[in-house]
RNA sequence: GGGCCUGUAGCUCAGUCAGGUAGAGCGUCGGACUUUUAAUCCGAUGGUCGCGGGUUCGAACCCCGUCAGGCCCGCCA
């Protein structure tokens, strides 16, 4: 069984109703990390739909988080706002600096931040009921759950004392009220008396909050269980930070039912990171956004990336090599007949397992719910080498069609294409891909060669100095010069790969060398065969 | 220090919950296809299941210990 079967079929366990809730941060550029809750969040929510369940799939915004610190792409007049809520500061311009203007129009650093995403969510097909947190406290959601916390403290500090392990300071209080600057940070609660907070801020100043208008908002080991509560969340599944012994979901399962409600069935899920750079971090530059990977990666394809692997296991993300490999599985993927593969009696449990896995995760990777991937009878590898060696997608199409793999291109080949092109012109494009011809003889390659292939090095330079500087007649020459000499037509490929290529193998060399230079090509071949003698 | 996760074929992993002959895909190697040679098809290769004990008729799986890697235990996502 797929993952997120297992996990639809725990919720069918407690019920037939469920909300599925997810929930990120916005306060930095959105990466593929990210995807991943989400991703998992919505697979979930499927599988439960699937199972007959009625299930709602959310995601909480949480613009009511305070900016943390002045990040790298914000520029010094941030400092003013640490402590002050993301939902409610100035979005950063292309400078970094804030953008007063828009903000009078009412676009947030949240805003800011959550607009791509939201965005890559709709191609991805991810489309949550989304929920904005700052919005939630202000309207007043969380008053009711807020009351019980403030007026059941001692009973929260206790667990939260006892579950986390740490201390809670002796003024610490369930309810981080707004300073007179609009700041979370270094308040003091003084008193309270619902709905309000009373407190002394750090620049001396006196005030009060008032808790059913969000004038503040719950610390976040409080927030987290409130909005279980409040929403309904049945399901949620968070990053492994979370799901430690002691962590927010520990403490938040406790502290649900003193607000009187059940704690979401939890699904911990591992990192995302780069491949050889570590996990994702703003900071460290080592980001790609989902925007950018749906440039060059197809969204089935990305949902796939999530699909395939457990939750628990680490996902490590590259875009290079890996991503030809991964999606080159995707077609394989989708070329397959499970119901008949499935109908096999003689499977062993284990195959069995598999290839429901596999069918799952294609029924995962699906942008549309419910729609069945199609093999495009194309691989990746195909692709981008027709992307490279044809500049037209017209001239694209007709070799295909020529091939017989297509008769007309689909609008996903057609979307295929475009990323692809946006692919091989990014500095992602792995080199091992680039199709490249040399400029002078590769001497290790050529040592390579056996004694036929080499032999057949000066009749192929002959035999294409002759022929006329078309695909076809290009095509004819290269098996024609290693048949002259009474050999087979893979001599004469081996010559002509070591020789132009630097390689034993490589892709179809007659669309290629036709769009180059005849004189330099036999050059190059005749200083190869030189070599050799 | 306390806790969680991970460790199975060269690589990526499934199989661990419900113990019953070690599984896939990729890669590699070989063959076929006499010109779609990054393709396709067929075949083969490949593992002291991190290590050591224990329970059991039987352990990759359960229990104890141990090693290695990652993560968490900060008003933190």
């Amino acid at each position: 069984m797929h993952w997120a079967d297992v996990a639809a079929k725990a919720l069918s366990h407690k019920g037939d109703k469920h909300i599925v809730s997810t929930g990120i941060t916005p306060s930095g550029e959105f990466h593929i990390g990210h995807l991943r809750e989400i991703l998992t969040g919505d697979m979930i929510a499927r599988a439960a739909r699937n199972a007959g369940l009625d299930v709602e799939f959310v995601f909480v915004v949480d613009t009511a988080d305070p900016l943390r610190k002045v990040y790298e792409f914000l520029g010094p007049e941030y400092e003013q706002f640490i402590g002050h809520q993301l939902g409610s500061i100035p979005a950063p311009d292309a400078d970094g600096n804030p953008d007063w203007k828009r903000f009078e129009e009412g676009w947030t650093y949240g805003d800011h931040f959550l607009k791509p995403f939201l965005e890559a969510l709709e191609q991805i097909g991810v489309r949550p009921r989304i929920i904005d947190n700052l919005e939630s406290y202000q309207s007043g959601k969380f008053d009711a759950l807020a009351k019980i916390a403030c007026d059941r403290a001692d009973e929260i500090r206790e667990a939260i004392e006892r579950i986390s392990g740490r201390e809670l300071a002796e003024d610490w209080f369930p309810w981080s009220p707004l300073d007179s600057k609009g700041s979370l940070d270094g308040v003091k609660v003084t008193g309270y008396e619902y709905p309000l907070v009373h407190w002394h801020d750090s620049h001396g100043v006196d005030g009060t909050s008032d808790i059913s208008k969000g004038e503040g908002k719950l610390p976040w080991r409080i927030d987290w269980p409130a909005k279980w509560g409040w929403i309904g969340v049945t399901c949620e599944p968070f990053g492994k930070d979370h799901g430690a012994a002691g962590g927010s979901y520990a403490t938040g399962r406790e502290i649900v039912q003193i607000l009187g409600h059940e704690a979401p069935h939890p699904l911990t899920y591992e990192w995302i990171s780069l491949k050889g750079q570590g996990a994702m971090s703003s900071s460290a530059g080592n980001t790609i956004g989902p925007i950018e990977a749906l440039e060059l990666v197809p969204p089935e394809i990305l949902r796939l990336l999530v699909a395939k692997s457990k939750p628990n296991k680490a996902i490590e993300f590259d875009t290079g090599m890996s991503l030809v490999n991964l999606a080159d599985e995707y077609e394989r993927l989708a070329a397959r007949d499970y119901t008949s593969e499935l109908a096999n009696e003689e499977l062993s449990r284990r195959q069995r397992v598999q290839v429901e896995d596999a069918a799952g995760a294609m029924r995962m990777a699906a942008v549309e719910e419910g729609k069945v991937a199609q093999a495009t009878a194309v691989t990746f590898r195909h692709l981008a080498l027709l992307a490279q060696t044809k500049t037209t997608d017209d001239a694209v199409w007709d070799s295909l069609r020529h091939a017989g793999a297509i008769e007309q291109p689909t609008q996903s080949l057609i979307d295929r294409l475009t990323r692809m092109r946006a692919w091989i012109d990014s500095k992602h494009f792995p080199l091992e891909m680039k199709i490249s011809i040399l400029d002078a003889p590769n001497h290790s390659a050529l040592a390579e060669l056996n004694d036929d292939e080499r032999s057949v090095l000066n009749s192929l330079a002959k035999a294409l100095e002759d022929c006329e500087w078309n695909a076809t007649s290009i095509g004819a020459a290269i098996p024609q010069s290693a048949k002259n000499m009474e050999l087979s037509p893979k001599a004469g490929y081996r010559a002509a790969y070591a020789a132009l290529m630097g390689k034993e193998r490589g892709p179809r060399l007659a669309p290629i060398l036709a769009e180059m230079d005849q004189k330099k090509i036999v050059e190059l071949l005749n200083a190869c065969a030189e070599h050799i003698n």
